[in-house]
RNA sequence: CGGGGCGUAGCGCAGCCUGGCUAGCGCACCUGCCUUGGGAGCAGGGGGUCGGAGGUUCGAAUCCUCUCGCCCCGACCA
């Protein structure tokens, strides 16, 4: 992609309403834009890793036999008066009606959809077990929407939904994405843990939580460096480990994930039913599991970023490698940066190149900023020996080779 | 929802307390020249009516009332 036709409208200052870190850098760094409070618009560069990161998910979730679906934004009120929910919860569901007055809402989570589902078509044991999954919008009226994409009224969530004869196919279920979700965080490039966490109102007996350990967090969790134990702050009130009596430590994180079983709470609530090897009608056994996407993002860059930019981990960067074309009048730097370009796209490489007239200084201060990997930086005095620096964003390593390296390595990295 | 803070040009800010010239600065933007290895320089130029409404006053960005919006702390977080 070409820096000079893509909409990356970089800031030199922050705006004053930005203080969370990754708010800030992701503000100046020109990847989202605010339309209200709690509402975020993803530019060029945003959605990119947003994508990313969604394909990650979608690999994982797939390798595990999950099957993506996609339910509806929009819902009518009677599924969820079925399980109560409808009166449980209060302003922070977006109600509505339509025009022949019948009561609507939001999704803020879809439970009660994908349960409907199952009530209908789901009959006997035999078509059991199944998980469904969808990556989807989520409106919630939240209290206090803040920083930045961390917590907001609308947001894309991957939620997915376990069925099982009982107990022991939930347990299998929920261990299988508990492992997914490892992969997925770790191939995401975030440091995170998972702990121990009280179901709430969502129902169900176990539930875990993973955290990934930022400044920037709302929750606290405690952390025992003896024998392991981790949960959140707020089911765990004492100072000493209650596996080991050993003092924990606290430790602020954002919350990237979540699993419950569920059991049978909405099942039984909706009818979802099926007939056993006996001919007997029971509630099928639920789990469900879900990820916030941009709350990955936002936990990347507060875990990784210096004082010039953000640091994005390979795997869920916007873009693999940014071309600086430093002297955009010589005519060798712009042929050997156009060439380098197409010979990386030809690889599937993904490159940025940045073609616009502005002078080497706030390329190399935007390119930073932008926080790709890796950067090629082709400027008239090596170009004319025939080189290019190869620069790691991370360490500001930089590396004098000749094109053809410089495009191998890439190639090889991707 | 309780407490606190802030709304002046695209961004960052000054001016407000102690009302008074055509509302100012830096960056960004436009034109020209020049320049090209870490947010270059010179010259010229465009853009705001001070979040909104009402009030006080000869006169309001500035004082008063109401209102809207945004941020932070807390509560909440399915």
């Amino acid at each position: 992609m070409r820096f000079s036709k893509t909409l990356i409208p970089t800031l030199r200052e922050a705006p004053a309403e930005a203080e969370a870190i990754s708010h800030i850098l992701m503000l100046r760094a020109g990847y989202v834009r605010q339309l209200a409070s709690g509402l975020y618009i993803y530019l060029p560069l945003g959605w990119r890793v947003l994508n990313r990161i969604n394909k990650i998910i979608k690999e994982e979730m797939d390798s595990i036999g999950d099957q993506e679906i996609s339910m509806p934004v929009l819902h009518p009120a009677e599924i969820w008066q079925q399980t109560g929910r409808w009166s449980e919860i209060g302003e922070e569901m977006f109600r509505l009606r339509d025009r022949t007055n019948r009561d609507m809402c939001l999704g803020m989570t879809h439970e009660e959809i994908i349960t409907w589902l199952a009530s209908k078509e789901i009959r006997s044991y035999r078509d059991l077990p199944q998980s469904w999954y969808q990556i989807q919008t989520k409106l919630r009226d939240e209290a206090r929407p803040k920083s930045g994409i961390l917590r907001t009224r609308e947001f894309l969530m991957k939620d997915c939904y376990s069925f099982d004869k009982d107990e022991a196919g939930l347990e299998e279920n929920y261990k299988k994405h508990e492992e997914a979700y490892h992969r997925i965080y770790k191939r995401c490039g975030l440091n995170f843990y998972q702990v121990e966490s009280d179901p709430g109102m969502m129902g169900g007996s176990t539930a875990h939580e993973f955290m990934a350990p930022s400044l920037a967090g709302e929750d606290e969790i405690v952390l025992c460096d003896k024998c392991g134990y981790s949960a959140n702050r707020e089911v765990e009130k004492g100072d000493k480990c209650p596996k080991c009596n050993e003092p924990l430590k606290a430790e602020k994180a954002i919350e990237i994930g979540n699993i419950f079983k569920l059991g049978t709470k909405y099942t039984i609530a909706l009818k979802a039913v099926y007939l056993d090897e006996q001919g007997k009608e029971k509630p099928i056994v639920m789990g469900c599991y879900g990820i916030g996407p941009a709350r990955i993002a936002a936990s990347a860059v507060e875990q990784s970023h210096d004082r010039d930019g953000i640091i994005w981990p390979e795997s869920i960067a916007p873009f693999d490698v940014e071309i600086i074309t430093l002297n955009m009048n010589k005519t060798e730097v712009l042929n050997a940066s156009e060439s380098l370009y197409g010979v990386l796209k030809s690889r599937g490489v993904d490159a940025l190149i940045d073609d616009r007239d502005v002078s080497p200084g706030v390329k190399f201060k935007d390119a930073d900023l932008i926080g790709i990997p890796w950067q090629i930086v082709v400027g008239e005095k090596n170009i004319k020996d025939g080189f290019v620096e190869l620069k790691y964003r991370k360490t500001k390593e930089v590396e004098k080779v000749r094109p053809e390296e410089a495009v191998k390595r890439l190639t090889e990295r991707h």
